[in-house]
Parts: structure tokens; C-alpha cells; sequence
DNA sequence: CGGCGCATTGAGGGCGGTCAATTGGTGTGG
DNA sequence: CCACACCAATTGACCGCCCTCAATGCGCCG
């Protein structure tokens, strides 16, 4: 089960692992599409994603919004929840999902009795903030090739953590629109560099799966180094 | 003092911010243009930024780094340290600091005797994250005219919360070239984009001075709403 | 079969990059 | 006080990445 499986990634284990699972006081089911939680929301619980793909925007007056980050299965929605009143992004839907739900005084009793559990959190913020770098990076200093070179090798990693993957491929249930929209392209350009990294023969699109491959060759085009990803704690 | 100031911004009050300045072990001082901490350092203090401003950024094989991020008096360093062992980017100074330093012992013992210190420190990576996030949108979605305004107005509101502003103007020791690159621009379109924004009267830059000429068309220009900025507690 | 959503491709234009030269302010040495 | 160096700001000319508008192909499903 993808939350055991994401707990396990992040230096908690089995008894933390129990408690939060045990924690959660119930299993929403979403389609595609739907905004999950609204800016200027507040809630009194966390979600954690066990099946689908979110994404978070934030809305604005001109254009249609540009995505900001992706969840996938294991990924938490919002435990920024936990430390501040209201959400100042929207979070939203785009495959059919389901949501495990934990509400707040639970989650707090949690880190209380499990010190753990509070560090990893604080991780899961960190790795965040990490990725949300390299998205910059990707938008503002790379050209779009190398730029959806670098989201495509991310997101394999991830997806691989996350046991989504298959040995050089994995499910994208994302439209170029979509993920041409993380990077600020249109999905007339976006189309256009997933089709030249094609004929590089680095990546293949076809139906819902990107397949690797070539992928020495995509993590140099990306200048991808995976060690952002990848929670490692500081001494206990 | 900014270390008190800042601190009285975050819902910490007197106790915790006595106990926290006495916790700075030492007062550190450094030059501008030098890199306070690197790629794949490990340290065992956090650092709080007195004096001076700061950038964070990626060493990239190909190009010289775009800053992904700016700390002025009162912003933390390095509080990631806490919970990641490895530093994932450079911290540079632009200007001549001052830094407190905090030894990560002292500082996770006064989270554990001063509960409003840890939610400080999650409440603080909170905001960090909404920042990237609006950066992103200024890298990706944002013309450059647009995303120029946003930063001017995140930075005064920025400063003018830390105390470093004047009625409608706010000390801008970056250069031109430094802040165009926190949008992913060149130093000529960045000198275009502000010689725009002063021939519309919305801002002047003059020496070392931003001044804000007419603060509601530069908001409405950048769509900008400061809610991000300021960290609301969720309740106790 | 017809409709719909997504991928694909073409043509043309604008924002922002690159190369290059000039201005202006500040500090330093003659 | 002036000559000079240096750095940041400024401006011009040109080019290319990426956007916009538009049309076509293609697969899926009712």
C-alpha cells in the first residue's frame, strides 16, 4: 500500500508507520478534475494521496493557472495545514483519486508520542521547497528541452519511488497542456520539445506511458541529480 | 534588533525570543560575493541573518547560477540543516553580513522546552515554500514586466516587515543584473523591464534606493496580495 | 458514424536573449 | 584637480525561442 510504502521512505518505521495508518479516520474518493481544497480554505485535517495524481495552482485574473507542483500516490496534500490557518493555493484533481484523511488533533497527538513522525514532516517540507526550486530552475534558467528533460526525470524518479514505475517507464496521466504548464510553456511548445526529445530518442510518449530511453542521456541533457529527492535525515 | 523583530513577526513572544538570542553562540561576519555555505556541506549550526542580504542558488555545468531565493535581516540561513543533512544549494552573501549562529543542539533543545520555537520553524519553511512558488509563477507565467513588479513589491513589503524600509522606498543593494536573474532575465532586459516600470511611474530606482511611486498600479500590475507573506498560526 | 479530446504541424509575430558600444558614477593615483 | 580604471546602467541592432492563431490527424466512446 503506497502509504506504508512512502512512510517507509522517509526513515519511519513500523510502529510509526501503524499509528499513522491508523490514524486515518476515512478514505474520500475524488474524480478528475475537482478542486480539492480551495485558497482561503481551512480545514482541521491532513490528506495524503493513495491513488491519482493532484496538482496545487495558485488562480489568477489573466490566465489559466500554471501549475505549481504535482502529487503523486504516497504524497501528502497539505500538511502545511498543521501550521497555518488557510490554504493560500488551490489544490486540485487531475485523475480520479483517493484521499486518505487525518484529521489534525490526531495527526498532533501523533508527533507528540512519535518524534519521528514530526521529523518527517519537517522533511516532507524540505524536499518540497527543494523541488520547488528546481521547478524555478526549469521556468527561468533552462530552455524548455532541457527544462522537460529535467521534470521528465524527476518525475520517473519519484514515480519509481513511489513503485508506480515500470522498469524504464511509467504512467502519465498528465496532457501536455498540463505538464507543458508547469515548465510556462503552451502546449503548442510543449508538443514540440516532447516531440525533439523523441527524435533524440531520449524519451517516448505513447498512450498514458513515458518510456526512458535513453537515460544516461536524459539526466545529462536535465543536468538531473536525483539527491534532492531523496530525504536524508539528520542525525536523530 | 532584527533577530527580535523577526522573531515578534512569527507569534513567538518575549520568552522564546530571550532564550533564542541567547542561544546565538557567536556573531559571524562576512564579506559580499562569498559563498557562506556550499553543495554538500554539513553543518551543525543554524544561522540567522543580522545584517546584509543573501541569495541561494544552484551551481549549474552550464551557465552562472540564477538566485532561487533572498534572505534580508531576520530571515534564517539554513534552518533545513535541522532536519537534512546535506545542504542541496549555495548560500551566498551579496553585501557585507552579519550572522548569528545557532548550534543545532542548543536550538532542538529550545524546540523541545519552547513548543511556539518548533512552530516558528515549520511556519517559516511554510512561507519559504509559498515564496518559490510565487517566484515560479514570476519565472513561467508572468511577462517580465509583470514578474518584475511582483518581486519589487514582495521585496518592499519584505523589508518594510523587517524594518529596513522608509515610508515608500526600501534600501536595493542587488544590481540589476543580480535581480533579473531571480526572473530568469538577462541584465539588459532586466535594465529594460525597470526603465518600463519607472517610465509608467510606477517605481525609480536611483543609487541604492527602490522607491514605490504609486503602490496600488504596482500591485495591480503584479496581481499581488501579501497574504503569502505572513504567517498565520493555525490555532495552537 | 459522428463527436470529442488530445496530439501534431504550419505560418507568422513578439518577447526576451546575445553581442556590442556608450554613458555615468565612484574611487584611486598622479 | 585631473586622469584613469572600474563597475553598473543604458541603449541599439539583430536573432531565436516560444507564443498565437489555425488547421489537421488520430484515438476513443457513445
Amino acid at each position: 500500500m503506497s502509504l506504508r510504502r512512502r512512510l517507509d521512505r522517509c526513515g519511519v518505521s513500523a510502529p510509526e508507520i501503524d499509528a499513522l495508518a491508523a490514524s486515518v479516520s476515512r478514505v474520500a474518493t475524488i474524480e478528475a478534475d475537482r478542486e480539492i481544497l480551495r485558497e482561503d480554505d481551512v480545514t482541521a485535517q491532513c490528506r495524503i494521496l493513495l491513488d491519482g495524481w493532484t496538482c496545487k495552482y495558485i488562480p489568477l485574473n489573466t490566465f489559466r493557472p500554471q501549475i505549481l507542483s504535482l502529487q503523486i500516490p504516497g504524497d501528502f496534500l497539505d500538511l502545511q495545514g498543521l501550521f497555518r490557518r488557510r490554504m493560500d493555493h488551490v489544490v486540485a484533481s487531475l485523475t480520479p483519486c483517493r484521499i486518505g484523511v487525518i484529521p489534525h488533533d490526531a495527526f498532533k497527538r501523533l508527533m507528540e508520542r512519535h518524534p519521528r513522525i514530526g521529523r518527517m514532516v519537517q522533511l516532507e517540507a524540505v524536499v518540497e521547497l527543494a523541488t520547488a526550486r528546481r521547478w524555478l530552475l526549469n521556468a527561468g534558467h533552462r530552455q524548455a528541452y532541457e527544462g522537460m528533460a529535467h521534470l521528465i526525470c524527476e518525475l520517473f524518479t519519484r514515480a519509481a519511488a513511489a513503485g508506480l514505475a515500470e522498469a524504464s517507464r511509467f504512467p502519465m496521466p498528465l496532457t501536455q497542456t498540463e505538464l507543458g504548464s508547469a515548465l510556462g510553456l503552451t502546449l503548442v511548445h510543449a508538443n514540440r520539445i516532447v516531440r525533439r526529445l523523441a527524435s533524440a530518442k531520449l524519451v517516448s510518449w505513447r498512450g498514458r506511458w513515458i518510456t526512458i530511453e535513453d537515460w544516461d542521456g536524459l539526466t545529462e541533457v536535465a543536468e538531473f541529480d536525483p539527491a534532492y529527492l531523496k530525504p536524508e535525515h539528520a542525525a536523530p
